[in-house]
DNA sequence: TGTACATCAGTGAACGCGCGTTCACTGATGTAC
DNA sequence: TGTACATCAGTGAACGCGCGTTCACTGATGTAC
């Protein structure tokens, strides 16, 4: 796991007593373990049997609390668009009344979270899992995450300036292949580019913004 | 498999002779198999021996011609980098001499390859074959598709102009970003943009290519 | 042209394996009284 | 506080399956002479 992916570990799973028998943890201890695997193998590489001797449990116990392989990997999704969600949001009010701040600051959280929570994000856009119709509130995390990028570039639209009336829907086509293609990119190790630590990451990732808030002809504070 | 990929598998396998024992095209009609299993199932969907199933032909007989599994998927990805940078090639040499109009054709042709190619995308792509160092020939064809993208955006830089002097690795990050981004989302059927037609396609792709090459700074015929 | 023979490109059976899922079960937990 | 009992969250064995790969084989092909 990489290291955010391992601060949602959160509370690493402590025997709540002694000898006892039933985990209490367990749900937690499995998406974490999937991650793990995600990480090692790929999406695909994940099996639920492994998923379960990684979090040392017999290989039926997991069915206690997800529908079966499909129903884990999608509830890692989920978990990942709500993590990125969050994060979107966070960035958003630490910059609000400053339009094109905010814009950049999601983009900037965007990137960031493909970069370091890797497995997250290929899971999160993996064809695994991408008929969310069978997966409602993993289709709504996502439509959330989504809701958020497209709400910041529709902000910084000026009326009457240049782009001002253009439909926002294509800003946000334009804007998140950009930041899209940028964690795919990276997640998939096919920039030479060092994003080892923020700083680097974030030079690229401005780097990138520049280009494209200059194209989208946002400007200003 | 899509439209384009059913024309790669050329000559649709005829008899050479009749009662004849050997297949005469048996690699390609692999690699095509391979390629409608991608499109049904994704590049992690594959199996070998479904293939070799749909080729009709027995389990072992693809040993003949690719080292395994892993060999397939990344000679399908081999061909798909070649048909990449070969239309790339194609319309580089249309509007030679026209930077930015051959800047701008090679982007298209990048988000067209992957939206009527989506198999050959994918497995290009994926994980599965990532490690290119195993598979020479594969690195080397993904190599030249990307250093045609990059010299295109070279070929675009004014020097003493602004942006003229940047460092074109950056300006290719950014531009790669972009269309690689769109092509994915495309593929991974996020957009709601409809895309069947080639001139909705091109209308999408046209939109994302002119806010990038305003924020490129790049300009003129 | 005919023939001997090496090579090529398949066959089909077999291997061992890990998988997803189900099942009857059991020990721990929590609750009503 | 004690007890009976329902529910919960695990176990571990078993199922059937398809997989990747190997193997000895065989029929077709092509070539040297």
């Amino acid at each position: 796991m990489s290291e955010s992916d391992k601060s949602s570990g959160r509370a690493k799973w402590k025997p709540p007593k002694k000898g006892t028998y039933h985990h209490g943890n367990l749900r937690r201890v499995l998406l974490d373990s999937a991650l793990v695997m995600v990480e090692k193998e790929g999406p695909h590489g994940v099996s639920l049997r492994a998923v379960a001797r990684l979090a040392g449990v017999s290989p039926a116990a997991p069915y206690r609390h997800f529908s079966g392989k499909e129903g884990l990997l999608a509830a890692v999704a989920e978990e990942g668009f709500r993590a990125l969600e969050q994060k979107m949001e966070s960035a958003s009010q630490a910059t609000r009344g400053f339009a094109l701040a905010e814009f950049r600051a999601i983009g900037f959280v965007y990137v960031h979270f493909a970069a370091r929570n890797p497995s997250h994000f290929c899971v999160m856009f993996s064809p695994e899992v991408s008929d969310k119709s069978e997966y409602p509130s993993l289709k709504e995390a996502a439509d959330r995450a989504s809701q958020t990028i497209f709400d910041a570039i529709a902000n910084c639209q000026r009326p009457g300036l240049e782009g001002g009336d253009t439909d926002p829907q294509h800003l946000f086509i334009s804007a998140w292949s950009t930041f899209h293609g940028l964690a795919t990119l990276i997640v998939g190790g096919h920039l030479e580019s060092s994003v080892g630590s923020d700083a680097e990451l974030e030079a690229l990732g401005n780097g990138v913004t520049d280009v494209l808030c200059r194209g989208l002809s946002f400007s200003g504070p």
